[in-house]
DNA sequence: GGCGTTTGCGTTAGCGCTACCGATGCGCTC
DNA sequence: GAGCGCATCGGTAGCGCTAACGCAAACGCC
């Protein structure tokens, strides 16, 4: 069990100035920051929670509230956020808001502030949600929203550009051969959905491309909503060759409905996804998808929650500017799409 | 925030023997302990788990040491862990083991026990890693597996009655009027893939129904593997009017073939999962599946790790006995099972 | 160049609780 | 009645960390 003490020692410097290197406070040289950072991982150092929490500096506690949210997202989420907790210790609340009712979502906010809650996490899709966001202004509480598809200047957040992600996977279509693509958009309360449009029609556009407006259909993000789009997009005299799904559960069901009609995977329609879900590697052919690098995400929020957290505490309730933090995506590319046999 | 020094006070007694009495230590006159109870009641007291942690009671650090799980299996148990971990302040430390050789594998316990866990929790599937319960053992570190198969008197564990569940999902099929049951067996290497085959073929001996072996074929557990499965099943001359598959993925990858095929599900071919993982509901028809309730799992396993972790503490690193926690599971009728249309 | 003011770090003093050791009192033996 | 064992309690000393202050050195400003 490696302490502060030892932290201190190894570093050469007094345990008062790991504490503050530990808990990012300003006023420490950069050098002796870093001599200090290298001593902790060196050492694998953890804080010790109980000793924290006892010497008075208020145990943070940071509430993550979610719904319905993919599964694997969830998973890939929860692991940053520990991980991180685990090293600054701090104490994670986990809240579900299944409903999709205002008052509910408003009720499990007010539950996460009267269980103490310092600031809250919000992954999609409740960062979108009007009443969390404001039960949360009301109660005057830190947030951070993660890969809501626009920064909106009240709040900060972390995410990716969903628009750049798109116009890079249309262009990758578009450099493999294909000019007839269709669209599946995503839901449309949530504002990477349009992001994603924006992404697709551009990049069509600069490449002079027509955008066969026939071929655009709209979709939920759901596996259901899906397998309704495929339809549509399948059944048409001439077919698209390839299919740019806003998720990878429509993707999949594009998949599937493709196979029924015995049309090959990626032979007679390339088709590709976005978030990089678990379901892009386990159907067959494995999705070419964007990939966010959620757990990343998850830590960066965690940090950023609170740093929002101590400056309120400092600063008196003055929250602070909220930033917007993007972090890099990247197009993966599987077995999914290819060139098209016969443009 | 009344102090151990107030009710100490109130009661005439030192700080000392209110901890004694609160901690159900013998060794108190009956008259003290019950002046110094009057006094924690008045005062409404209530002992600082921080603090009491700090001075050596009981810190408790959990590894929980994963590895490749499905994803909706993870969030789900990593919901339960932090709920339970929240509510009893004890940290859990997250440790991936990606690689399948057993040398990663006894690197990423060690690598546990550095960081100074004092227990580990084991979700399937590395419940039934050699090389990881040798390294436990050898650490003499208490452990819990999760949703292993079996009970093996080494090792404490928390799980579903695989057996009874497979027995009971078999005998929905029969209810239903199905006779050509084809059967899908999970990966060899996992204890609970045996039990699950062996409540499947109960189940149709005591009905008298004659196991075809022709209809079982082995899985490892992927949807690839359920593909091929399902091919192998599919194009015998003589179709088996339902299929149950040993978990969730495979059976999607069914569906997903047998629409291929221009079969109806479940009109023409009843399809049951296990797990209820989140493929269960993606897809559609949605699965007939087993559920297991993965939180109360979590949970459990938790308070078991710390009951051992405690015990071992008191009892100079005796282990204590391992137990045999069963749950139950039930049977989630969803649309991807029906009578068959032509027996 | 004197005098604030800031920056960077160390020192001290606990947070609330429990291990550990020692002190006391009482019954008992021989 | 001296010696012993046991039950019952109190004092001391931290557990690992941080708030609050202190104290040099560097930095302005006229």
């Amino acid at each position: 069990m490696t302490t502060i003490l030892d932290v201190a020692r190894r570093a050469g410097v007094s345990p008062m100035t790991v504490s503050r290197v530990v808990n990012g406070e300003k006023n420490v040289r950069p050098s002796t920051r870093a001599a200090v950072m290298s001593a902790v991982k060196a050492l694998n150092y953890a804080p010790n929670p109980a000793a924290r929490t006892l010497a008075g500096a208020e145990a943070a506690r940071v509430g993550l509230l979610y719904s319905n949210p993919s599964a694997a997202y969830l998973s890939e989420f929860l692991v940053g956020a520990l991980d991180e907790a685990s090293r600054t210790s701090v104490q994670i609340m986990l809240e579900k808001s299944e409903a999709t009712s205002g008052a509910a979502e408003r009720a499990a906010v007010r539950k996460l502030v009267a269980s103490g809650a310092a600031g809250v996490i919000l992954p999609p899709p409740l960062c979108e949600s009007e009443d969390v966001l404001a039960e949360l202004k009301q109660a005057g509480l830190p947030t951070v929203a993660v890969a809501s598809g626009r920064f909106n200047a009240e709040i900060s957040c972390v995410r990716i550009n969903d628009y750049a992600a798109a116009y890079e996977m249309t262009n990758y279509l578009l450099d493999l051969g294909h000019r007839r693509i269709g669209s599946i958009l995503g839901h449309p309360n949530q504002t990477g959905s349009a992001e994603r449009e924006r992404g697709f029609t551009a990049a069509l556009a600069d490449a002079g491309v027509r955008n066969d407006p026939g071929l655009t259909v709209q979709g939920y993000f759901s596996y259901r909503s899906g397998l309704d789009a495929a339809e549509t997009l399948l059944t048409r005299r001439v077919l698209p060759t390839a299919i740019f799904a806003s998720n990878d559960d429509m993707a999949a069901a594009v998949v599937s409905v493709a196979h029924r009609k015995g049309l090959d995977v990626p032979g007679d329609l390339s088709v590709v996804g976005f978030d990089d879900t678990s379901i892009a590697t386990t159907i067959w052919p494995e999705l070419t998808t964007i990939r966010q690098p959620i757990t990343a995400m998850a830590e960066i929020a965690l940090d950023l929650i609170l740093r929002e957290i101590r400056s309120s505490r400092r600063n008196g309730n003055t929250p602070m500017k909220p930033v917007d933090h993007l972090v890099t995506y990247s197009l993966v590319k599987r077995s999914s799409a290819a060139a098209p046999k016969t443009p």
